[in-house]
DNA sequence: GTTAATGCAAATGTTTTGCAGTATA
DNA sequence: TATACTGCAAAACATTTGCATTAAC
């Protein structure tokens, strides 16, 4: 199991640790995902990327997500049915809060998720590793203009 | 809004009242969402209403389930991340917890959740209508034999 | 120098759409 | 009978893969 890694050297190390190549365009990829506040999907990510490596492709954006996923360097989500989107992991348990009309995605704490998956776990005879709560609902901005078309 | 219908006639009236048609195809894909535990995906719901109506085409699963969705007749969760699974309403507050390594889904119930949505609403200003809590890790049969590949 | 990673293009798999025909209201 | 719904085939979309080239070790 890759151990939690949060930092910029702390990726090199999961890459060589792991015999896997540093190549500039991890390193660009990462450093994307860690400056940005927003969680990102693929092709966001890939047009970015594009900016400081114009040959970069797609699918090394592709190939790299998943990686780092599997190496526990960033985390998956899927908010809506079209993307995914990934985010650093950032050690802490963060939960989401989304607006279903523009999209918005808030994070929140949501502490008593650990003692409360423990319990579910117990009940259910599972090894609970992951717990995301994720709600949804109108923002503020969205509420004061309120209409929900379909 | 549409409102909450969990009984086969009460699809029927929500499909009355907004004017849809009330098809064979329809009450099909209502009655196998109904009458499985599970939470099929578009493919596998296709592949039983073959059963029955061997002409149904996958398009017209697909536009049904989008239809139901909008009206409020069924949910739609995005466990893994190639389908989307759906199941009918239920009306009572449910979460899930999910094996990685098979895929099987358990319901259980999460009672606070209620109280916590209103917290985390108000300070954040959101009008919240929906939370879910997705937990993730490896039941008991999975954990007997640890083998977890990449 | 080896071998893993990349870029490209083509393939895959799911979901959507246009349209002519069919069935519901 | 009017028109919403269906079935079909084609399109659109995100994501994956094969392979020759390039770059990290």
């Amino acid at each position: 199991m890759a151990k939690e890694v949060k930092q910029k050297s702390g990726a090199r190390t999961v890459l060589v640790s792991t015999s896997q190549r540093v190549t500039s365009q991890r390193a660009l990829i990462l450093e994307l995902l860690r400056h940005s506040g927003e969680h990102l999907d693929a092709d966001e990510l890939y047009r970015r990327a594009r900016k400081s490596n114009s040959r970069i492709s797609l699918s090394t954006v592709y190939r790299n997500l998943q990686l780092f996923k599997k190496l526990g360097l960033i985390e998956e989500h899927h908010f809506d049915e079209e993307h995914h989107h990934y985010e650093v992991k950032s050690g802490s348990e963060h939960q989401h809060l989304l607006c279903i009309n523009c999209g918005k995605v808030v994070e929140f704490a949501y502490p008593i998720s650990r003692k409360f998956s423990k319990d579910i776990g117990k009940q259910y005879d599972f090894d609970i590793t992951d717990v995301e709560v994720r709600m949804t609902g109108l923002c503020s901005s969205c509420r004061t203009r309120e209409k929900k078309q379909y």
